[in-house]
DNA sequence: GGCGTAAGACTTTTT
DNA sequence: GTCTTACGCC
């Protein structure tokens, strides 16, 4: 395979400029990257290059942005040097960041293994802090609080430095809940998500000697999607890369889509002025899709302003035109799909080349339901993930226990289940001991005697104290006879057998299904311990346990289509409010992340891209009226062919334009829609209402329109009124008074 | 003091 | 439509 003789570089299939970017070695380095021109290839060479060159695999830190990106990343590279790389740091940030922080975490006060806490036990903690601190529940709702500090720790900042810098009752507030949030999880020996950055970050920060052991440490620091880093991250790179300025950083500005997670566009668009003597590439030629694809993409993403010049091209000339389809509802937009890819699949096309993309998850219910009718295999990607189901987090919460007895969250997680006649009230006597003590839940009950607790729940105490004695002694095993004890011993599965019910059945089958990957997992991986697993399983996102099937359709949201492409995609719901989505309508700096939402997934389609918008969407279970994406209105015509397949008769219409107005901003207005015969009905409604209007109500005053559903008489209309009250009105009872 | 039922909130996107 | 929370019952 490989010819004798000529060098690696030779042997890379790259065009003059990826080339370039391979082989320089001068210093920073940032290469735009835009979609389909060869990103993962430059990425992929450069380690190997460097491999090649000498540098020791152990002396690359490579952070990607998935864990599947990583793993194919080490693959590839592996066949490009043709030997096993390893001691190669290459992983998502945060598991990166996890790598050193077991290692490290002592001097911040963390032993090595530590409990990661994803969203839900972050969710846990947080109302236990609000609860504790007696923060009215009206004034800061547990995720509030969590979506700002998650803001601060993005952005590296202590609650310590924003001492003195607050001011106001709520920021007060905020900051006593961040300080509590804080070291409850220190005391519980736990990280969230967010943590595993700064705490890397503060490591380094506060202890020079580490800092240059590390920096000298890794000889190359090259960042993979750097367009979706934050704060945090590129203080890490840049601590890392501080010494050497070797840094090699791969991104596309028009794709960055995680604004909202605290990432900073800002990061790539300013690279050259925090790394000054920054080499920049440009790869433009894209090789992925074809014209008419691209040239719809980027007239989408022109409109954006705060971006990087540059203009995708391809020498595939032509290629099928785009469609924008106009449908009913979102149930005839699913199965309009379903049957357009029951009669395109055929030998050359296969289910695993196709995806439908959508901006929400709730959109892929009723793609999968349409699927299910017309016998189409499909994935779904994402959605409620294996380990968010309730009896797999049970189990991983006995687990987590096992490892880390501080993990309080884990603790009232399990303690009652299955029941044991224990509830808040033992509960309350046991955290009080364990206050006392200044120790864990677990670790109190396993120090006392049981018949300090309260009398009444005397023999749940003592039944679990026993579990955890046994389970321990096995503490030693293997994983998988860890679980197995867990099951057994916690009476857990004699619960749900017991039970006998359908449901009850399905979480059995579950949890033996985590079993086998236990199993499995211990079978590949037999050097690694319990809280390995622990650690992966926290850390694995949506798109790594994806893989294309040949017959599958795949469903997924269009965060998580990043860096795949297929065949055909479809790119369904381009409605406003769902993409722009409602939320980010009014922000201008949120449209444009919209934008490039819909940039990335056009630009994942290799050969057909057919996108769709509906007139009515069912959403919480009341009928709302959509119209077109506003993205749509700004791309050129000619760019694409406008079927309107409303009326079920699919008549080709010549122009989108004319015959769809675009409408202002969420405004429910029958009149302003084309005409549409079945519908006539509507036109029966004789208040018009908007959102955001203001009203007067008889009773409950003055407030503000904030979501009308339904229409006709079923018409409803969710007010805000000055009063602080949030109330569902029916529009035809409401007699609003004139203001 | 725990357990079951009904109203209530709720959906953007995820490591 | 689904998951969470509050309340009343046993």
């Amino acid at each position: 395979m490989i010819k004798n003789g000529s060098s690696l570089v030779d042997r890379l299939v790259l065009n003059p400029v990826q080339r370039d970017a391979v082989v320089y070695d001068g210093g920073p380095e940032l290469v735009f990257a835009g979609a389909g021109t060869g990103k993962t290839r430059v990425l992929t060479s450069k380690i190997a290059y460097l491999i090649d060159k000498g540098v020791p695999p152990g002396k690359i830190f490579a952070a990607t942005f998935t864990n599947k990106a990583a793993r194919e990343m080490r693959t590839r590279v592996e066949d490009l040097t043709g030997m096993p790389v390893e001691g190669l740091w290459i992983g998502t940030f945060h598991s990166l960041c996890v790598r050193i922080l077991r290692r490290e975490g002592r001097s911040l006060g963390y032993v090595p293994h530590f409990t990661i806490y994803d969203s839900s036990d972050q969710l846990s903690l947080m109302k236990k802090v609000l609860k504790s601190l007696e923060v009215d529940d009206r004034s800061m709702s547990p995720r509030q609080a969590l979506g700002i500090i998650s803001n601060y720790k993005n952005g590296c900042i202590t609650s310590g430095e924003l001492e003195g810098r607050v001011s106001g009752f709520f920021e007060q507030e905020l900051l006593k809940v961040y300080k509590t949030y804080q070291k409850l999880l220190k005391e519980q020996q736990a990280m969230d998500f967010d943590d595993l950055l700064s705490n890397t970050v503060f490591l380094f920060r506060g202890n020079e000697e580490l800092l240059r052991k590390y920096q000298s440490f890794f000889d190359y620091v090259l960042v993979d999607e750097y367009q979706d880093t934050n704060a945090a991250q590129f203080e890490l790179i840049k601590l890392l890369s501080g010494r050497h300025r070797r840094i090699f950083a791969v991104g596309d500005d028009d794709q960055s889509i995680y604004g909202w997670r605290g990432a900073k566009v800002e990061n790539i668009l300013s690279f050259e002025k925090q790394f000054p003597d920054t080499k920049v590439f440009k790869l433009e030629q894209n090789y992925r899709s074809t014209k008419a694809i691209l040239s719809f993409a980027n007239s989408a993403i022109a409109e954006n302003h705060y971006r990087a010049a540059k203009q995708l091209w391809t020498d595939r000339s032509g290629g099928e035109q785009v469609t924008v389809h106009r449908y009913r509802d979102d149930r005839q937009e699913a199965d309009t799909v379903a049957k357009r890819i029951a009669s395109s699949v055929n030998g050359k096309l296969r289910g695993g080349d196709i995806a439908v993309l959508f901006r929400t998850n709730a959109q892929s219910r009723s793609f999968e339901e349409a699927f299910r009718k017309h016998k189409i295999p499909y994935v779904l990607v994402g959605g409620t993930g294996f380990y968010e189901r309730a009896e797999i987090k049970d189990c991983l919460a006995y687990l987590r226990l096992i490892v880390n007895p501080c993990d309080n969250v884990s603790f009232e997680r399990v303690f009652n289940v299955p029941a044991r006649g224990l509830g808040d009230k033992a509960l309350e006597s046991l955290s009080a001991a364990a206050a006392e003590k200044n120790s864990s839940l677990l670790e109190t009950l396993l120090s006392i005697d049981a018949s300090l607790l309260g009398s009444r729940c005397q023999k749940g105490f003592s039944d679990l104290k026993s579990i955890f004695e046994l389970l321990k002694e096995k503490s030693g095993c293997s994983p998988h006879e860890v679980l197995h004890s867990v099951l057994h011993l916690s009476g857990y599965m004699d619960m749900l057998t017991n039970e006998g019910s359908e449901e009850s059945l399905g979480r059995v089958e579950n949890i033996n299904e985590l079993s086998s990957a236990l199993g499995a997992w211990s079978g590949e991986n037999p050097e690694k311990k319990l809280a390995d697993f622990l650690e992966e399983v926290t850390l694995i996102s949506d798109v790594d346990s994806w893989e294309r099937k040949e017959d599958a359709v795949n469903l997924m949201t269009l965060h998580c289509a990043k860096g795949l492409e297929f065949k055909h995609v479809f790119l369904v719901g381009l409605e406003d409010g769902i993409i722009p989505s409602r939320q980010n309508i009014d922000d201008e700096v949120k449209t444009e992340e919209e934008r490039r939402l819909l940039y990335v997934g056009a630009t994942r389609a290799m050969e057909k891209l057919e996108c769709s918008h509906v007139d009515q969407r069912w959403r919480f279970g009341d009928l709302l009226r959509s119209s077109p994406s506003r993205f749509l209105s700004s791309i050129p015509e000619e760019l694409f062919q406008f079927k309107d397949e409303s009326s079920s008769f699919g008549q080709i219409q010549a122009s989108f334009q004319s015959r769809t107005p675009v409408r202002p901003v969420n405004t429910v207005r029958q009149t302003e829609m084309p005409e549409r015969p079945s519908y006539d009905d509507f036109s029966q409604d004789t208040v018009e209402y908007r959102m955001g209007q203001h009203v007067k109500h008889k009773v409950y005053g003055r407030g503000r329109i904030l979501q009308i559903s339904g229409f006709g008489d079923d018409m409803k209309l969710t007010v805000l009124f000055n009063d602080g009250a949030r109330r569902k009105l029916m529009a035809r009872f409401a007699n609003f008074e004139s203001i």
